[in-house]
Order: structure tokens, then C-alpha cells, then sequence
DNA sequence: TGACTTTTTATACGGACGTTCAGATAGTTT
DNA sequence: AAACTATCTGAACGTCCGTATAAAAAGTCA
């Protein structure tokens, strides 16, 4: 391990061998968010990441470490955007005052339906790759670090409405709830074949009834009975 | 292709060769069940699936094919007994007529939370294939041949109760409660996780509060505005 | 300039993959 | 008994996998 000098040196601002380094760093989590959000971790190899990412074999590893590194890597990577947005949805709700349920699902699931619409593909594959990985057990330990923490937030705003629910069944509309979120990325081409129409573009289109089928379900299953 | 005689010779009834062939068949399909429900088509190796059948690798393919064959004859082994249930149900509540939402969820929802409860890890594995392959539009071909039959008679029996609403409505209120039946399955561990209490042993044991969801849900979203 | 670091290339390694098949074994039929 | 068929075994095939690495290329800095 060399001895560091005390003053760091700066990278090359505008086109340096480390703005290029780091240039093709985000051209292979890229293209490994696509191929693992078209197909998932396991069917995805490293040499279909290099193609995609248009460099050589090697590179991948350079840049990304190992598969799981990787796989990893690109899961985190967009994490905090996300979750600041249902943060700020939240605290401003908070702010306002007079919370209702359907206040809660809007500020959950809107930031999510943004992102799996917006123009950008990084983002809706991102929006492909969360729903692969929240709908399967196999991932919790990810899951948990990366949304539990939110959602225990969204779950506390819920128990102030419903003070009377208990903890299972509060946790299980949520998840209910996002699951259908969810399922509105994974299988919008299921939605289209039985409805006989094409599928919408937009995730957005889905979202009124969306919100409508998620607030009537959390307060018809914590209503008392 | 060789001339066959008249009379087609019957199989041993006791102990003979065929039924001897059909039991190995049966230990290799349920394996693979067990292996696909837990890991998914990708994962999954065929000398996994050997090792997990206690059999020799050449007898996955005598009796299985291909693993793609194997995966399709795994998926539509259990359909029709699913599917069965699903429609007697249905059929009970158009004899007696007076049909609800909350009938209609129930009747589409019970079979599958009972055979994913049942005493039978076999029916199980298969419960948990399902909402691997239901929530994912890679598979939509394959569901599309088993589930979707059925599903259209609940959409028409929906349609009944709610004829204003749209197609593309009922179609995605139907998609949702399919995605957040799948999730008592494939997401117990996130609703512990988050609930702070041991993940229920029975999925039967969020029956009342996922049909309450569902059918709060259904009606929030198709009642009209 | 020449020493130094980061990045990229090209290639190779050992292993596991899905699939195939000749031959051994076991059960059935004549 | 012999002839025949279904089942099973063990080994092999060629291919692709994830990973590692030496050497070349590119950029930085004294």
C-alpha cells in the first residue's frame, strides 16, 4: 500500500483519463440495469453486459467487480432518488395536515409510476428491475435495507389513521398495496391481453385506478369489523 | 413410423415396467416443481433437478425433455385441478345467484390460498411457481394459454355487477387482485419483515383481510365518478 | 521528455452447463 | 427359453460461463 501525499489529486474536470474512467463505469451499470431488468440475475451473463455496454469483457469486471457486486451496485444505485421522493411526498402531506389514506397511497405510488413513465429508459428499467426483485422473497435482505425503511414511515402515517389495526394487518396492506403498484410495470401486457386493448405507454395512465383500488382496499381491510 | 396391431398391449397394473417408468416420471416433474418454484427457470440446472429427484442426469431428459418442455409440462401439470376449483366455485354462486364483488373475489381467491396451504409441498411448490411466472410478462404466453380462460369469466361475471365500467377497468382491477393474491405467497417474508412479528405459517391466514382488500378495492375503483 | 497510474484489450483457465448416446439392466411378450 | 421393449446408467460432447491476468494503450505529472 503506497504512502498517499497530503494533498489529493483532483481529477481532470472535462476530459481526463478519470471522466472517462467513470464514463464508461456508467455506460456498464447501464447496460447491466437493462439486462437485468429484462431478464433477471441469473438468465443475464456478463458477456451479454459487455455487449450491451459496447466494451470488451474485461471492462465489466474493471468496472463492476463481480456479478453480484454488480447486480447489487446497480440496485442501490438509484435507491436514494426514489426514496427522497416519497420522503418529500410525505413530509409535505405532513406539513399540511388532515392525512387521509388516499393521501398516503398517491404519495407512495405516484414517485414510482414517474419514474416507470418517464422518457428516460435507465429510470424505467430501473422501475422494471424494482419490481422483479420486491415481488421475490429471494431479495428481502436487499429489499429491506433499501425500502423497508420508507415504508415503515408510510406504515406509521397509516397507524395514526387507523389506530385500531394491528401491526400484521397494517404491514400486509401495504404490501398488498405494493404489489399492485407493482404489477402495474410487470404486467401491463397481461392487463392489455385481457382487456382486448393495447397497453398504455404510460404507467401515469394506470394511476387513478390504481390509487382508487389500493385506498378502497386499505380501508375496507382496516375497518373494524 | 411402425404399423401398430389391432389391440394396444395394456400396461403392467401392479408392478411391471410402466408404472415403475411413470413413478420416476412423477419424482422427476415434482422435483423440478420444487427446484423452479424456489429458484426460477434460469437458476435451475438440470443436474440440480437430477440430485433434488434422486435420479441420474440422462433421466431428467428421458421423462422431462428439454428443460423448456420440462418447465411447460411443470406449469400445466396442476392447471386444470386450479382452474376446476376456481370455476365450481363460480358456478355455485351463479346457481344461487345474488352475486357480489366480494363473492367473486373470494371464490377466484380461496383455491389458490388453499392449495398454497395445503399439507402437500408439492401443491405448495406449485402455488409459489405460479406467482413466480403470474407477475412476470416473460411467461405471459404460457399464462395466457392456462389462466386466462378463467379470468375472462370473472371479468364477464364483474361486468354483470358493474356494466358501466370500462374493459380496460375491469381488466386491471382483475390484474391487481391476482398481483396482490400472488404476494401473500411470494412476499410473507417482507409483510413479517415489516410487521415486526413470524411470518404466518398458512397463507389462508390473510384470507379475510386480502379478499376485505380486494373487494374494497374493486368497488373503489369501478364505482363511477 | 520519461516515470507513473489508470484504463482497455486480448486471451486463457477451470468448471459447469444442456444434451446426447451406446450399452447395461429389468420387465414383458411370444 | 428367446426376442423385444422400456428404463436406466455412465460417460462424453461442444459450448458457454465467471473470473483472472499479462501486456498494450491512454492519460497525468514531475
Amino acid at each position: 500500500m503506497p504512502q498517499t501525499p497530503d494533498h489529493k489529486e483532483l481529477p481532470g474536470t472535462t476530459d481526463g483519463r478519470l471522466a472517462r474512467g467513470e464514463a464508461t463505469k456508467d455506460r456498464v451499470l447501464d447496460a447491466a440495469e437493462r439486462c437485468f431488468a429484462a431478464h433477471g440475475f441469473a438468465a443475464v451473463t456478463i458477456r451479454q453486459i459487455a455487449r450491451e455496454a459496447e466494451v470488451t469483457l474485461g471492462v465489466v469486471s474493471f468496472h463492476g467487480g463481480s456479478k453480484e457486486v454488480l447486480f447489487g451496485t446497480v440496485l442501490a444505485r438509484r435507491t436514494a432518488t426514489l426514496n427522497a421522493l416519497r420522503t418529500d411526498a410525505l413530509n409535505a402531506l405532513q406539513a399540511r395536515g388532515g392525512i387521509t389514506i388516499r393521501d398516503l397511497v398517491d404519495a407512495y405510488l405516484t414517485p414510482y409510476l414517474e419514474i416507470a413513465s418517464r422518457g428516460d429508459p435507465q429510470w424505467r428499467a430501473y422501475a422494471q428491475l424494482i419490481a422483479r426483485i420486491v415481488s421475490d422473497d429471494q431479495y428481502y435482505m436487499q429489499v429491506r435495507d433499501l425500502y423497508d425503511p420508507v415504508a415503515r414511515d408510510f406504515i406509521a402515517e397509516i397507524r395514526c389513521i387507523h389506530p385500531d389495526a394491528s401491526a400484521k394487518a397494517v404491514a400486509t396492506v401495504l404490501t398488498l398495496t405494493v404489489a399492485s403498484m407493482l404489477s402495474i410495470v410487470a404486467s401491463r401486457v397481461r392487463i392489455a391481453g385481457l382487456s382486448g386493448e393495447p397497453a398504455s405507454e404510460s404507467a401515469l395512465d394506470y394511476r387513478s385506478t390504481l390509487v382508487d383500488f389500493c385506498t378502497g382496499g386499505i380501508e375496507q381491510a382496516l375497518a373494524a369489523h
